[in-house]
DNA sequence: GTAAGCGCTTTCCTTTAGGTAAGTAATAAC
DNA sequence: GTTATTACTTACCTAAAGGAAAGCGCTTAC
């Protein structure tokens, strides 16, 4: 027996448009913390150490690579002020702003699933 | 010289929650592959050689692997249907679903991004 | 002189992701 | 009996991600 689904594939194009998008947005979006340091430099510029800091957990050898990869892409600046010492000073760009939606979705939806996790687990108790 | 840039630092806990809220969504749906599994059987069920096809590159292996992956976090479910020989289609849940807007955002966000690398690529030549 | 802070880099290591290729059990078609 | 299909699994491997800890060049503070 053999069953046939789509045999003229419906809309298929528009399909394999926005999973073409999909993939190619997380290309360059990779990684655990991409998105997050966006978002911490969306919400002010800041020091390394200061990033450093405020996204628990990342290693400065990470959060060095990180940033000369969203650098790179053109989602943040690198200020150096001629201050003695010197200070640098992570700036979003007006690009990394275009995720501001993205962004806020995810953060909507992660609140959510946080939520979910917590209730699923309650019942198994 | 010193600069102090937050002293007591504004808001601060609103940017840590949806920081915080990313790094969640984020830990759930990682890797190359989630999203644009969920996005494909969002937009119809499929059987396991169907998706292959459709999702361009990935392998039997992780593509197995993904979908367990999918289904313990409940994104999609495998029906198995009793035809001989049995068919197995995957489908999106209601849950999977509520990542509409988060893909949503990520394909218009990835269109654009491909456009403005075009648009750099031919500026370099 | 010593210590501490800044913005990293370096080294070493483990983990994970992911790819290739082959195989398999069950069934059906020829 | 041979071949093909479906839905995987298994074994093997490489590359990349990521973590821990130490170091470094510079400067200021004590």
């Amino acid at each position: 027996m053999k069953i046939v689904i789509n045999e003229v594939l419906p809309s298929n194009e528009e399909c394999a448009g926005s999973l073409k998008n999909v993939l190619d947005a997380l290309y360059v979006l990779n990684g655990k913390w991409k998105l997050a340091l966006i978002l911490c430099l969306v919400q002010s510029s800041k020091r390394f150490n200061e990033i450093q800091n405020e996204v628990a957990g990342i290693s400065s050898k990470v959060l060095a690579k990180e940033l000369k990869d969203l650098e790179l892409n053109d989602f943040i600046k690198r200020n150096v002020y001629p201050t003695t010492p010197v200070s640098i000073i992570y700036e979003a760009t007006e690009y990394s702003r275009t995720l501001k939606s993205v962004i806020g979705e995810l953060s909507t939806w992660g609140e959510q699933h946080r939520e979910k996790i917590k209730q699923s687990m309650r019942k198994q108790s």
